[in-house]
DNA sequence: TCGAATTATCACTATATAATAATATAACAC
DNA sequence: GTGTTATATTATTATATAGTGATAATTCGA
């Protein structure tokens, strides 16, 4: 693995590691939701939730589209969610 | 996915975060390996790289045994080395 | 016990990330 | 247009992480 590789490896990670980003991309697993929608499930403050999205936006997980007032997003990147389950599968089989 | 669990998946993403720490992880896939060799192979600082043996030894990731004066590092945790590998191919198979 | 080799730690600066509160923007109904 | 809802942005502070240079600690052989 050359430098580049690992910065950019380094980096997708980086998007990763935070509690609530890696509870979004779960509730979009399946279905694309409006921020509010968001907001309420995570019980995170609205200026946090919106800056968590725009920062998976800017780094290609995802993507959104509005429809009136709200703006949906969903998962753009679709590999990350088989990427997620490989991670729950390591933090299951850890211990042993 | 609850906050517990999310906050320890976040907590094992940030340990794996950073280009020199997924450089030792591979280097060590396959052997054991000194300070010193790992410092040349990296060329990284050597307090640098005792810096991020030290926190991946705390993380339980590494383990590491002294012997004379060199001290050699292995992984601890083995699953990490899957993990790595699913984390490859996410990198691999993104763009499409 | 002295010195060399190896590794770890410390104090510090720099930089990045996170969280907060307040405010701004966008879309729409009226 | 005005008011309302929904989302985004900004400025700021707090906190965490990274990198640096110097120094300390450990081990061993002479």
């Amino acid at each position: 693995m050359d430098k580049k590789v690992a910065e950019h490896v380094a980096e997708v990670l980086k998007t990763l590691a935070h509690p609530a980003r890696l509870e979004i991309i779960e509730l979009l697993e399946t279905k694309e939701m409006c921020v509010g929608d968001i907001v309420t499930a995570l019980g995170v403050k609205q200026a946090i939730t919106s800056q968590q999205l725009n920062m998976m936006k800017d780094k290609g997980v995802l993507s959104c589209r509005r429809n009136g007032t709200k703006v949906y997003y969903r998962i753009e990147n679709k590999s990350v969610i088989r990427l997620l389950h490989c991670i729950y599968d390591h933090c299951k089989t850890k211990k042993p």
